[in-house]
DNA sequence: TATTGTTATACTCTATAACTATA
DNA sequence: TATAGTTATAGAGTATAACAATA
């Protein structure tokens, strides 16, 4: 009987050089940062960004966010519903089946408070990183993400791709 | 991924320059990627995951596993149970409470070939990456995960970090 | 026919709280 | 008292399927 107790063995992670499990890791633990820092402004970070998104494509509708954003169009309403009742975002009719959205004034206002939050809390993940690595930040993110689209969208049959 | 609305608005996402909101939109899309490719072995990611941990842990309990992925311990449990059960893994008492977890024949088996599953598509995503980005991705991912880490650390009161 | 918005439902992952039995 | 394993429950986030109204 091998006894393993605390000391005796290294308990260690294998997995920690493999970039898909590194951004995994820090995805989850960016996330909960920044939805702690939100929650001043009850927002949760979706829809923190889904305020930003209206902002910057006024009269957007909830099936172009969910395009843009991976989500499946039947997710996005109740969140678009929560923002409606806040006051924050107002439907203007496109036709008849269609619906723009727009930020009310306190909508505005809030998204601008919000995005200021966001970035702070951006810059503090890159805070004090060589120049050298930090120039490499967004190319190296934005590949890892588009290769991970494109391999999805290779697969034919399993369960699709996801948000 | 541009969306087009009747060419009167360019829906566009302004968080792509964000490291934080890359990171999680790359970690969707990587993971929705695994997870397709290790349903041919009946696998979950986590569950993936914590066959290599036990593989490179022999004896290791379950609120190790916990503590080394940022798991609540409640959670291992039913993961846990759904190895055992399909004799992938099995436990050793070390005392009284703690149950030391070790694989089976048949769960090292697996985990091996699990694993390769996980290495050809880790090299997939930065298949084709120009040289200096690609020395970076495992720096830039650790600096981004260990910020999130401690900035979560310093938060007070908030709903403390999670996985 | 395809798209938009919607409802209903289910599954995964994670959190909290509480219990037990041990150390 | 603290730890290990467990149960129960809740809340995000996402998926699928189906529907009505409209384009």
């Amino acid at each position: 009987m091998p006894t393993m107790i605390k000391d005796s063995v290294s308990h260690g992670d294998p997995l920690v050089n493999l970039p898909g499990y590194l951004v995994r890791r820090a995805s989850v633990s960016i996330l909960s940062g920044l939805n702690s820092r939100l929650r001043a402004l009850d927002l949760r970070h979706i829809e923190c960004t889904i305020l930003q998104l209206i902002r910057a494509n006024p009269g957007i509708r909830q099936s172009d966010i969910g395009r843009l954003l991976d989500i499946k169009r039947a997710n996005v309403v109740p969140l678009v519903a929560t923002l409606e009742k806040r006051r924050l975002i107002r439907r203007r009719a496109i036709d008849g089946r269609s619906q723009g959205l727009h930020l009310t004034h306190s909508g505005d206002a809030l998204a601008v408070r919000a995005f200021s939050i966001v970035q702070t809390y951006e810059n503090s993940l890159i805070d004090g990183m060589p120049g050298d690595l930090r120039a490499a930040v967004i190319p190296v993110l934005t590949w890892l993400w588009n290769s991970a689209e494109q391999s999805d969208a290779d697969k034919p049959t399993a369960k699709r791709a996801t948000r």
